[in-house]
DNA sequence: GTCTATAGGGCGATAGAC
DNA sequence: GTCTATCGCCCTATAGAC
């Protein structure tokens, strides 16, 4: 891996797992990873605003496909379902992380700091949710709570889907959770 | 405020408040902070792991509380009411806060990290509120999803009650909050 | 209380693509 | 030549070790 060889994002990532996972995300510093790369500690920061990132980046783009299904789920359609929906949708572009789901759901749970990047990217996934809920006219305050509702249904889904090996199908298991949340609110 | 005065985390606390909203989050640092306390660096983080969770002192108290009074719902309470009273209950203690809950959120708004350690003192109290749940009887999957539900209408809640200058009253827009949930998630 | 490792970033130099 | 990605060296602050 050379300084000039093509995807050298790809490679960072590549590297921070495989190393992450071998030695655990505190026992790897950013200049190790980068030198796996083949590159050097302050190229990593050039693609990556810090050392947790590089575990997070495919979320924009998951991020923009469920905002991107929400506003185009038909007007008749109630918040929730269109939210769930879109959040089910994006399933298909997950089965491609399915191989690392595991060790990264591992990795992650290892570490507060990753939890806390987990986390605040969960947050951003809810807020676009939500704004793209208001862009359909639902009142800001109730999209806020559907995005919520729908989001947690989501991860739920997400973590059976990998306990389960990635194998099931997603859309079935987002339906499940959501009749799992109407059983425990609705009166 | 000298070496050996009284009370040395609660003054820690507030030159953190006091600095951080003056001159941002980032631009004070934790040695300015010990300082303006009449303290040294190394103080500081005997009492605060870093330099984040200062601002979030209050946190584990809250969320005992609010696992006992889940605990000590009467048994014929369903697990989404026993949670959600329990949050609500904890209004009594967060009035202390009324004060600086405004430029507490304002602060926090304004940093990523601040927002990240938000969001994992939010994860703790949900699980901590789910493991309540399932001490109830109540199967792991559907407690996690009913306390998931819950704490979203919390700091629904919260939210509108720091707009409201922390006058209101803090049961009634939980409970108010949990409608607008129902009202978004049931069919 | 001092001392160190590492995260994270500023800046200019440089290597290669075009 | 221009343009862009990378490098190398510098620095500060956090966080923890001693």
């Amino acid at each position: 891996m050379g300084r000039w060889d093509p995807d050298a994002a790809g490679r960072l990532q590549r590297s921070a797992m495989a190393l992450y996972s071998a030695r655990g995300y505190e026992g790897v510093t950013v200049a190790e990873i980068a030198a796996d790369a083949g590159l050097t500690k302050r190229t990593f920061f050039r693609h990556f605003p810090d050392k947790r990132e590089v575990l997070f980046a495919g979320a924009p783009a998951m991020q923009a496909g469920v905002v991107a299904a929400v506003a185009g789920a038909d007007a008749d359609v109630p918040p929730i379902d269109a939210a769930v929906g879109a959040l089910a949708a994006s399933g298909e572009q997950l089965g491609r992380y399915g191989p690392y789901a595991r060790g990264r759901r591992a990795l992650i749970a290892s570490s507060a700091d990753l939890q806390e990047r987990e986390l605040i990217k969960t947050a951003a996934l809810t807020a676009a949710v939500a704004d793209a809920l208001a862009e359909r006219g639902v009142d800001a305050g109730r999209a806020r709570l559907t995005a919520q509702a729908a989001v947690a249904v989501f991860t739920t889904a997400y973590d059976r889907w990998v306990d389960d090996d990635c194998a099931a199908d997603f859309p079935a298991l987002v339906q499940e959770s959501l009749d799992d949340l109407r059983r425990a609110v609705c009166p």
